[in-house]
DNA sequence: CAGATATGACAAC
DNA sequence: TTGTCCTATCTGG
């Protein structure tokens, strides 16, 4: 679930559900008992995302603060209206409003940070598509300055923030561009191309809670394939479909391991 | 019920 | 590159 057009879509689902209410905060877990003290009684007054990393601002309470949220590989947020059920495995956060609770699991960081750490942790990361003040330009310089393969690039966070594995695979499958060509051999047209399917993906994925990003005119007509789920809930190319056949050319889906981590491509598709 | 797996990120070799 | 963090879910026996 965490790329970036979930954490986008939770910024603004708790400014609807917890907005503007006095909070009850709570660490049924125990690991963020002295946070959700400082939280409790405070109002929240804003929510924010960039790149994968969630910001809610609270005032007042027992100090208030800037609660900092990344899911990482793990974490989940789950919501619900009127009183809160009893809390289920390992729940580091639970906010409580008169109508509403959510309750946060397995995130990579749960804490609080000052103002001064969050324009740190906005220093380091780059361009988010779902952000109007995203700097493209700048991302863009640094990919095609690169010799690090693209299926790389995209993911570091330093350079476009909240694309992840499944973005990044989809995207370069859209573009015709292996993930293993060097960030120097994009053209600029390449990048700006990227960049534009990256906005509309991201916002279509924010929109609708999952990632979909098959065009039915890629389709072969004839084959009148349904959609398949896949499991983070849309429908893809070539994400984790190592062995299947393209749906655009019927080639395999091969799998590479870039930096530590998988990508899958079509070669025929998405030539080197 | 054990084991594998997952859309992430960082530290340590 | 490898290991570690952290949790839920899915798989196979």
């Amino acid at each position: 679930m965490p790329e970036g057009h979930t954490i986008h879509r939770l910024a603004a689902r708790h400014y609807a559900i917890l907005g503007g209410a006095q909070i009850v905060a709570t660490s049924p877990q125990g690991r963020f008992a002295a946070g959700a003290q400082r939280l409790t009684g405070a109002t929240l007054t804003a929510t924010e995302a960039y790149g994968k990393h969630l910001l809610h601002h609270y005032d007042g309470g027992n100090g208030g603060g800037i609660l900092h949220v990344h899911l990482g590989l793990y974490g989940t947020v789950t919501d619900g209206a009127g009183a809160p059920p009893a809390p289920v495995g390992q729940v580091r956060l639970r906010l409580v409003s008169r109508r509403h609770w959510a309750d946060l699991r397995g995130p990579a960081a749960c804490e609080l940070l000052t103002p001064a750490e969050v324009d740190a942790l906005r220093g380091r990361l780059g361009a988010d598509p779902l952000r109007d003040d995203a700097d493209p330009d700048t991302a863009g310089a640094k990919i095609r300055r690169s010799a690090r393969p693209l299926g790389v690039l995209l993911l570091d966070q330093s350079i476009v923030a909240g694309v992840g594995l499944v973005y990044a695979t989809e995207v370069l499958f859209r573009a015709g561009i292996a993930p293993t060509r060097p960030g120097r051999r994009l053209t600029a047209d390449q990048w700006q191309a990227i960049w534009g399917d990256l906005v509309d993906l991201m916002r279509i994925g924010a929109q609708l809670g999952r990632i979909d990003t098959v065009r039915e005119e890629h389709l072969p007509e004839a084959t009148g394939r349904p959609p398949r789920a896949d499991r983070h809930g849309g429908e893809v190319y070539v994400y984790r479909r190592t062995g299947s056949p393209c749906l655009c050319c019927g080639d395999t889906v091969v799998l590479g391991a870039l930096a530590a981590r998988n990508s899958y491509w079509c070669q025929t598709c998405q030539p080197s």
